[in-house]
DNA sequence: CCTTCGAGTCGAAGCGCTTCGATAACGGGG
DNA sequence: CCCCGTTATCGAAGCGCTTCGACTCGAAGG
């Protein structure tokens, strides 16, 4: 193994010159500069992560806790994580990859073992028990979610109130003057999860204003539930146009239980969903959607982690706006003229 | 900072003293192992990892290589993360995340820097660039799946060539006389993929063995290649009953330009797929099924490497043997008495 | 002309841990 | 009773790097 003190002597300096070459932290000449980065290279330099680690007191890893085996969309957690460990390296950065199992023992081990410098935690709960201790721990962290006590927490997020209203503006600019929100399982709403609720607050404030009538009806998985709640849904909402779907499990459902009603999509009802990408173009009819900008989100938590780690002040709270992206599900309501501000609706 | 110093005063022991009560590396009188137990839990100690690493030249922490963005079943992978993960916890190790296109510099990186004690390395292909290098780098690693010059590595996969044979040995079982595999688009085989060919080898062998009339048919993905493909294989094939199908994303449209030509499964014909059981299970008509065992594969793996990294002797291959799980798409052939050896077919 | 300052470099002191003798205490065989 | 082999413990020497203070040298300022 080629240590620093091979690229000293091969270079004729000192081994602190060479760490202040590769550290830029203090002045070097261009000529003593370059001999030394020859050297480096002529030898297959490379600083020994675990010396490095115990004098500079940085392990240059940060830490992703990931739900690996839970229900939300598996590939949207893969590209969130791809791209985590791609911006991370674009700082100088490793990713130690930590399961949502190893719970808190996990994060104190990782934090008090100096093995990582930073922590990226997924998926979390609106009342989440590593909340405290992530306030505790004394490393910089970002989370990917909101919990109820945010203060002092570097959080981030889609915007979920905006992609609500902003599902509704669409509905609203095609003339459409009843709208549903469809969402998730009822248990959802009680449990720990904040963006089911913003959500729906989004949507409901937003249809307020456009002065439309709005519902909004949880949904539960399952062709039947979905049946279920479709025949309510018209029954209560006979002059029903337009919906915004965001539950994915249920998604697939929810459509068949609308065609079995009788109700052609775009033709009779507009359809929104909350999904990725993928989903919305492979549905027989390609979904108007919105989707979680997993890789966009991946990438800002990491630069809010690297600007705490400089020492820079980072917004609590980035919530990321919602991109609609228009697709074939959504259309004008029939025989009602569009209305005069009807523009391209946010597809980019 | 508690450090192993402070441990050993309250304990009343030498640092050294409490290092081996650490690493039973040497006998420590009971009485003693239990003060500095005591100490350790009540001053919450934690050896630091960057000192450890630097002074045992071992950082407990191994490298996982994944294709990030790859074409493989993205649930697949999550999974075999999950458990190479949760294994390499049980052996007190951590794991280092590496996207695939880092590529042969990220491996040498974290290898030379002594990031890492090993290396998982996932999507290997036939003539893989990074073989060669990971002959030379000096660290354990186990590679999934099979390169063409394997000889020296520690290799672990599905075990293709059973696979394509217990297919065919099912449909034999079945009655069934003529076969077909439906594998992955030209390409594939022409390209860097060793499962594809041994897929295809050990089903044609079993036919063979069968005396059943088999064919080989790649197949291009979408939808209209897929009718072409079943087309064809109608045309050449009139006596045609059972199919295997060796590749996911053709794997709807198949089972469609089969319905299309007036074929219903499992009445007319009999379908096994190759596919992840959630697929096999969400299908129209449930699919006999053989799954990649991604737990499995990623718990060996890293039994493999935690063995190598002890000095122990491993096999260079691991074939993990096909489990077939039957379900809706296969039946016996009609108009056709069983085999008197027909019995349960292999789902456990 | 002497002081002051900044740029550039070096030496040495750790960072917190492991590990290798060395040492001591203690039985047991000759 | 002495020597030897265990067993249990300690002290010290690093592991390879960063960083701090100190030093030198030349240029700028009074």
């Amino acid at each position: 193994m080629v240590k620093i003190t091979d690229v000293a002597r091969s270079a004729g300096v000192s081994p602190s010159t060479v760490s202040y070459v590769l550290s830029g932290k203090r002045s070097i000449s261009a000529a003593t500069r370059q001999r030394v980065e020859a050297s480096i290279r002529e030898l297959g330099y490379r600083p020994h992560a675990g010396a490095r680690a115990l004098a500079s007191s940085r392990s240059n890893v940060v830490a992703l806790v990931m739900p690996l085996r839970s229900g939300v969309h598996v590939p949207v957690q893969m590209q969130f994580a791809a791209s985590v460990v791609t911006t991370a390296r674009a700082h100088d950065h490793d990713v130690l990859l930590l399961t949502q199992e190893e719970g808190e023992d996990g994060l104190r081990r990782v934090a008090d073992s100096a093995l990582v410098d930073a922590l990226v935690v997924m998926d979390v709960q609106l009342h989440d028990a590593r909340i405290p201790l992530l306030r505790s721990l004394g490393l910089p962290s970002v989370l990917i979610g909101f919990p109820a006590e945010a203060a002092g927490l570097t959080c981030i997020d889609l915007d979920f109130t905006a992609t609500g209203a902003e599902c509704v503006s669409h509905l609203a600019r095609l003339g459409h003057r009843c709208v549903a929100l469809l969402g998730s399982p009822p248990e959802v709403y009680a449990r720990d999860t904040g963006y089911a609720r913003r959500t729906a607050a989004g949507f409901t404030a937003a249809a307020r204003r456009y002065g439309m009538t709005s519902t909004v009806l949880p949904c539960a998985p399952g062709a039947p539930a979905a049946r279920e709640t479709v025949d309510r849904l018209l029954r209560e909402h006979p002059d029903l146009t337009g919906v915004v779907v965001h539950n994915e499990p249920a998604l697939g459902p929810l459509l068949e239980a609308f065609q079995r009603a009788g109700l052609r999509v775009p033709e009779d009802l507009s359809v929104v969903a909350l999904c990725p990408d993928e989903l919305a173009e492979g549905a027989d009819v390609p979904l108007t959607s919105v989707a979680l900008p997993a890789a966009e989100v991946g990438e800002r938590s990491v630069d809010l982690l690297m600007a705490k780690l400089a020492g820079r002040e980072v917004p609590d709270a980035t919530l990321l706006p919602p991109q609609l992206t228009e697709r074939a599900s959504t259309a004008p309501r029939a025989h009602v003229n569009r209305l005069p501000t009807s523009t391209d609706c946010g597809a980019r």
